[in-house]
DNA sequence: CACCAGGCAAGTA
DNA sequence: TACTTGCATGGT
């Protein structure tokens, strides 16, 4: 808990909230993928205001002129067909149904939203954690480089191995994995580019520590 | 001008 | 298994 409580005294809380409904934020995981969260945030407006951010609106939407609306998220060619990729999931296994979908327990739909083409160990763990509340820890690229440069792990760990060490050193706390994540982001976005660390990050002087600082 | 952003799938060896 | 590459806009 200590990484936790050094980045929440220097951040304060982000209380961050990727999204007003349910269908928002698992768009948004899938607009994010190696993409700025303000890029995202034109299109998922693009989006609300064609009124279409819902199973039916984008299912409705033939593929070429769904990646017009969120072409200011990047990859939009891409993008589109993913998102049709989820929607049509949820057509054919829930009905449509985003709340059923989200019923599901959660390695149940893990696996579901990893059959997905398109979703990733990632984005299928940001819809766990934000679209459904569960308690699972999103690792990302800011986690990896932060631990890394840190000297907390080797550089060929993977996204498993990562979440383990999270999963394996905190409470199971949706809230607790919320703000962490989130803070993770925050202090992400400050870390200095093109050096190894940054003066103003809050985990300065932690180089070559143990992982003891989770606990 | 170069580089990066809350990845992923498909291809190669 | 372990790399590599395409995808693409917008900010610094």
């Amino acid at each position: 808990m200590e990484m936790y409580n050094r980045m929440l005294n220097h951040f304060g809380p982000q209380h961050w909230w990727p999204g007003e409904s349910e269908i928002e934020m698992m768009a948004g995981a899938v607009l994010t993928q190696n993409t700025s969260w303000k890029n995202v945030e034109k299109a998922i407006g693009n989006l609300k205001g064609k009124g279409i951010l819902n199973v039916e609106g984008i299912r409705n939407m033939p593929a070429d002129m769904l990646a017009e609306e969120i072409r200011p998220a990047g990859y939009f060619n891409i993008k589109a067909g993913r998102l049709k990729n989820l929607i049509n999931f949820i057509v054919e296994r829930y009905s449509g149904d985003v709340d059923l979908l989200l019923e599901e327990k959660t390695e149940a739909l893990r696996e579901g939203l990893l059959s997905v083409k398109g979703v990733g160990a990632e984005t299928a763990d940001s819809i766990l954690l934000y679209a459904a509340r569960r308690p699972v820890f999103v690792i990302d690229a800011y986690t990896y480089r932060i631990l890394n440069r840190h000297g907390l792990v080797e550089d060929q760990i993977d996204y498993y191995g990562l979440q383990s060490l999270f999963k394996d050193n905190l409470p199971e706390d949706e809230a607790l994995f919320n703000e962490f994540h989130a803070l993770i982001v925050r202090t992400g976005k400050d870390l200095c580019r093109g050096k190894p660390l940054c003066d103003s990050c809050p985990l300065k002087g932690w180089e070559k520590i143990n992982t003891a600082v989770l606990n």
